[in-house]
DNA sequence: TGTTGTGGCAACTCGCTGTTGCCATAATAA
DNA sequence: TTATTATGGCAACAGCGAGTTGCCACAACA
């Protein structure tokens, strides 16, 4: 594993972005994310996203000069689920897009995508990209929930910043262990709890049981926080 | 990366389990949890643990013939904590449940079991061990459930085993992103939106807002499943 | 004090990442 | 169409880290 050095372009001028640079660009970027589907990224092999694309693997390290530059373009290129229909509800609007997340998910390249989020500390990159699927990903929950707000199935003083972490964790949690088992009842399920849960605490008034309830409310603090030569991506 | 064979081990007879080979394995699977929090499984290079541990590259293979095997030798070895104590109450039994885990998590060796859990797919023993070391964290919440439930303060159709995968999902999600994060304000609201949640879905007394309430109770499907040659470590 | 299990040392093999030089050809400009 | 040049294919190579091997030294046991 040599380190490489950031090397003059080949460039001189003008290049080529179209024709059969562009389609190789595509058939590469789609081999490497069929093969992180199947292998995961610690054992992605360069030679098998060539033999996968048919193009050459010096050609291959020409435009992503090392592993982590291809697969952080890979993920780069993946186009993600578009807003969520307004379905007249809290609970629906968070069932379709958990729903709609998870069939992603269950695409080659989603599986793909989901073992290189998995993947241990890479680089610097790749981390960033991470976190910016999260907080995407995490804004559109906000989006939702406050949307209920305003809808009134949910108190103003509702902390949507917590209650959006807390409704993915669940299948986040499940994701480390096995896609697979992330059904619909499952996570239907979790969010009822969750919704309920938000509902009690924020309306102070604690069921039966003795449960002791701690406020929801934003009172306490919030939760939220916040290369490399390459031809011609 | 070659493929290693199951060698005829050097074993003729009796072995010695005791005085330099024990200080051997002590040193060794201290330097590997070291080194793992340190790198990572990934970036963990055997070198590194030989030259840590002050003991021979060689030596080190001898006993454990691959990557995998030292690790998973290493995550065998750690201690984990021991049952929590009854603090009177469910809140405070799952707080300092996880208090404790947070804590363990923090250390250097509990960084580097961390980070081998969060790698990705390695190898079977693994991925077992990965399966045990989460059902018996699983077991224990469970249990600390049904203690509340004996105390009344939760009601008896609760779903415990959706309630504990509930209950450590933010804490899951979270190591996932960053260890750091991991503080007890996050934790204890968490835990009080989901235990006030259960509490309510399970009374069937859904709140103000038009919160539709699925039940928690015991009526919907489960959603459980359960279902090298080494010297002397 | 002999026997043997075990560790140290050094020099290997092997697979995979990343390189390099040369030649072939597709894309552009004239 | 023709000249020009960016880009791709090919093959051989360098480097690193995992995993081996043979030989010798020594510590644990009898």
């Amino acid at each position: 594993m040599k380190t490489p050095r950031k090397p003059e372009t080949r460039r001189t001028e003008g290049l080529r972005t179209h024709g059969r640079s562009a389609r190789v660009v595509e058939k590469v970027l789609n081999a490497t994310a069929a093969e992180l589907g199947r292998s995961g990224y610690a054992a992605l092999r360069i030679d098998d996203v060539a033999a996968r694309s048919g193009v050459n693997k010096t050609t291959i390290y020409r435009r992503w000069p090392t592993k982590i530059d291809l697969v952080s373009a890979t993920l780069r290129a993946q186009t993600y689920p578009p807003e969520v229909a307004d379905t007249g509800t809290l609970r629906g609007d968070l069932l379709e897009h958990f729903a709609h997340l998870v069939t992603m998910l269950g695409t080659t390249t989603g599986r793909g995508v989901v073992r290189t989020l998995q993947a241990e500390r890479t680089d610097p990159e790749v981390e960033r990209m991470k976190r910016e699927l999260r907080a995407e990903q995490r804004a559109r929950r906000c989006q939702l929930l406050t949307r209920g707000i305003a809808r009134g199935e949910l108190a103003a003083g509702v902390d949507v910043d917590l209650l959006a972490e807390l409704l993915a964790a669940p299948l986040v949690a499940r994701l480390m262990h096995s896609v697979e088992d992330l059904d619909r009842v499952f996570l239907e399920r979790a969010i009822d709890v969750i919704l309920a849960g938000a509902a009690t605490t924020v309306a102070r008034a604690p069921q039966r049981g003795a449960v002791a309830v701690a406020g929801v409310g934003s009172r306490a603090p919030k939760v939220s926080s916040k290369k490399r030569r390459t031809r011609a991506p």
